[in-house]
DNA sequence: TCTGGGGTCCTAGGACCC
DNA sequence: TCTGGGGTCCTAGGACCC
């Protein structure tokens, strides 16, 4: 039996769980830059409160509703989230982490699965103050579907099992087709033409037209909710291929340097994120385009790939290489809005070269010293052309504190003497 | 005026090889 | 008049996820 955990409103909770004069009361959480709502307590969801509408249009309703908006404060997310995968993780044979609020996990030769997932859901609750829910079924697929019944039903308190045929059948009529886990919106609309509306009437469709109209994908999850398991656990996820950090600028940029640094700083981040996973990459991709909305403005989209001599996860060439980059691409005149560096053809050996002049062991020693630095200190060195980030920052204009994971802004209480 | 960021997988079609 | 067959690799685009 597979189990699927999931924090409930996540982001907000994170939030709750540090200011608990919010319990009860209406949070959002914007993107990046202040831009869409991308989490929503239960009361904001109640106020009608839809996911991914820009910041501006939930105003009104927000300073009706005294709303608390927060920007996103994924250094403390991601610290709550591993606070909460590793109670998981101490009390269940198998984990697969599959998000930053998700888990699945493998209850394989558990006998009370009920008892055992009840217990992880409260320790959770307890140790983090981060609410979640479990729920339990025979394929990844129906677990999500049934951790959905989990939230919204409170008389599962919190753990919904799908263990009988019966009760998986109910499930899938009582289940929308567009909500189940790997059908998006358009397979939603080529399947309601063919009068599929449940996730039951899915499943009595053939396989060979599912096969011939969603190709494999689409018959994997037909297959999953029938009860026949297509996915298996992945403990260890695998390597990335690709690694991509981008950003949209707080104000657009027109003058290369400020780019410059905006590119520095994501190719640092991707050297980094490439020395964790253990691999080096032979090429990158630098892009950098203007803002699509604004059509009264000029429109520039450009992006070019850079071949490195040999394979790296050093962050000064890679830094070195971007640039690079950004030099061939960078036209004066337009407005910037975003820029972005993806690392691709990763792989977990260097192939040295042989007319290579540079002290690849002293390099890596180098990443290394920096990398237990920046992991105690935050990003503490950087390479020069980094800059310090002033102009080209996102807006972050409602940040909640670093709680948790920076010493300055731990949280005080107030104790008043007698 | 204002709308995020980071991924994966699959397929079709073209280039190229023997 | 008539012009093979099988395979790989790469890329772009589409679809989906959180």
């Amino acid at each position: 039996m597979y189990g699927l955990i999931d924090c409930n409103n996540f982001y907000a909770s994170c939030e709750r769980v540090f200011n608990p004069s919010l319990n009860d009361k209406p949070i959002v959480v914007l993107s990046n830059n202040d831009g869409c709502v991308i989490a929503r307590s239960n009361e904001s969801k109640a106020l009608g409160i839809k996911m991914g509408v820009p910041a501006y249009q939930i105003k009104d309703i927000a300073e009706k509703h005294n709303v608390s908006i927060f920007s996103s404060n994924y250094t403390l997310y991601g610290d709550m989230s591993s606070r909460v995968m590793s109670i998981i993780a101490e009390n269940v044979p198998e984990l697969e982490i599959y998000s930053i609020d998700e888990a699945f996990i493998n209850f394989e030769g558990i006998q009370d699965i009920i008892k055992l997932g009840s217990e992880v859901v409260r320790k959770v609750y307890k140790g983090t103050g981060i609410p979640v829910s479990l729920g339990i079924a025979h394929t990844k697929t129906l677990a999500k579907l049934a951790n959905k019944f989990a939230k919204k039903y409170t008389a599962y308190k919190r753990v919904c099992i799908i263990d009988t045929d019966e009760k998986r059948i109910k499930a899938l009529q009582l289940t929308k087709i567009g909500d189940v886990w790997g059908i998006g919106r358009r397979q939603t609309r080529k399947l309601a033409q063919q009068g599929v509306i449940t996730a039951y009437d899915f499943t009595l469709l053939s396989q060979a037209w599912v096969r011939k109209n969603m190709t494999v994908v689409g018959e994997r999850t037909w297959k999953e909710l029938r009860g026949v398991a297509c996915f298996d656990m992945e403990s260890a996820p695998p390597a990335k291929k690709q690694i991509c950090t981008s950003r949209s600028f707080g104000k657009m940029i027109d003058d290369y340097d400020n780019l410059s640094e905006a590119i520095a700083t994501h190719a640092a981040t991707c050297a980094r994120k490439l020395r964790q996973q253990k691999g080096y990459a032979s090429s990158l991709l630098v892009f950098i385009h203007t803002n699509g909305v604004r059509v009264d403005l000029p429109q520039y989209w450009k992006n070019t790939l850079v071949k490195f001599p040999i394979p790296t996860c050093d962050t000064l060439e890679i830094v070195h290489y971007a640039l690079l980059g950004l030099k061939q691409i960078f036209m004066n005149g337009y407005q910037y809005k975003k820029v972005g560096v993806i690392i691709t053809e990763i792989t977990n050996t260097s192939q040295l070269g042989l007319f290579d002049e540079m002290d690849r062991e002293k390099r890596e020693r180098l990443m290394e010293t920096v990398d237990r630095i920046n992991g105690k200190h935050g990003q503490l060195l950087k390479v020069a052309a980094q800059g310090n980030g002033c102009k080209w920052k996102l807006k972050q204009e409602l940040l909640s504190q670093h709680f948790t994971t920076n010493y300055k802004e731990v949280i005080s209480i107030n104790c008043k003497p007698k």
